[in-house]
DNA sequence: GCGCTGCTCTCTCTTAAGAGTGACGCCCGG
DNA sequence: CCGGGCGTCACTCTTAAGAGAGAGCAGCGC
């Protein structure tokens, strides 16, 4: 057993920003029960400190350079199935967040929460207690029996949202117009949007499109 | 005279993310020469802020509830037209940057800059000497010459962004649809897009709309 | 006043987008 | 084995979008 041993609940930072690491860092020394290990600005380095230190807990912006939030998750899950991970990030519409959730997540937070959320999220995720913020448990909510895209959708929305037209979408993705044209229809019905830039305006809304 | 009277650079802190205040205060006074005086939430609190402390720098984040990054500028400059403040936001393609530039902001900066960076802008700003990061000085030499949008513009982009047909546009802005296209081939022509949902991306991409 | 720019409106014409339907092969799970 | 989801393709038909070209009218600077 041997509960709290040195300082408690050791912790490794992974964001892009250094001003946010700062922040963490601040925040989180300043407390008796836990303690900062190390930092990461990007995705591989995010992995290796896990390696490295094998963290209570992971604090993990979506959002980064050379490998993304959701691919971070899925290979410490890999290193570490049990390993106690909290999402931290910007937007809220993001479909990302669910994709983390569901894969094995322990919590996720927005960026913009005071200090305290952001300690007890920390101090929950460390217990092993999942955390879900209210503004995120309301979105999954939302988000619940809202129809979900097929893979091949995705490709399509995405070359849509970059404003190709049915043509050359077909011709990027070497099937036929009329193809393009069905997995269209196939958006706009399940997004209930009645053109393709509310399409876009939706997708980005909800975080299936970046940028 | 007086150089260094009591801890040199007064600074105010303006950020939606106690994260990053945090991060930002906890580098700040870690510098011998520079002290935080106030941090602010919103647009509104940061304007107080400046009234009541009347710091050496205002550093400002662009995307704040309440009231957005250029309007305290201007209300800043209105109180002071020899405010020194210095821009600090997420997104490098943001339009509203060279709108605070030009009205008077005396830096800009990149909330993924390293530490040094941060600190070395703020005391070039408070010296009133202009600190402009190279990402954004190369962005906006790209950005010259480039053609600017009318206001009648920038309001029908908003709409076409939303996903709104030109017949609803019409109606919204109380005009004719053929004027609403009219304004719209004006956007494609300026924004060099083919159709108004890549006319969307490339507005997006130069931050002239937000979501 | 004159020219410039921005906003408005009106035509025509071509093409792209979207609605509505149907169908075929594939693979996977019950 | 059979239903169902998925991806593919093929039709028709209606409407929206975009190109092209003019033109009137206000405000503003010179």
């Amino acid at each position: 057993m041997a509960a709290v041993l040195k300082k408690g609940i050791s912790v490794v930072l992974a964001d892009d920003h250094p001003v946010v690491r700062d922040g963490l860092a601040a925040m989180v020394n300043q407390q008796a029960d836990m303690e900062v290990v190390a930092e990461a600005g990007d995705g591989d380095e995010a992995i290796a400190c896990y390696e490295r230190h094998h963290p209570d807990v992971l604090v993990l912006d979506l959002r980064m350079p050379k490998r993304d939030g959701v691919a971070v998750v899925q290979r410490v899950l890999e290193i570490n199935p049990k390993a106690r991970i909290l999402i931290m990030t910007t937007y809220d519409g993001d479909e990302d967040i669910f994709q983390c959730l569901s894969q094995g997540a322990k919590g996720y937070l927005l960026k913009d929460a005071p200090r305290q959320e952001i300690l007890s999220a920390i101090r929950a995720v460390s217990e092993d207690r999942p955390y879900t913020s209210t503004t995120v448990a309301a979105k999954a909510l939302q988000r619940m029996g809202k129809p979900s895209l097929t893979q091949r959708e995705l490709d399509v929305l995405q070359l849509v949202a970059e404003g190709r037209s049915n043509k050359d979408i077909a011709r990027r993705l070497s099937i036929t117009e009329g193809t393009a044209k069905t997995h269209v229809k196939a958006i706009l019905t399940k997004l209930d949007a009645i053109s393709r830039t509310e399409a876009v305006a939706v997708a980005h809304k909800r975080g299936l499109i970046h940028l």
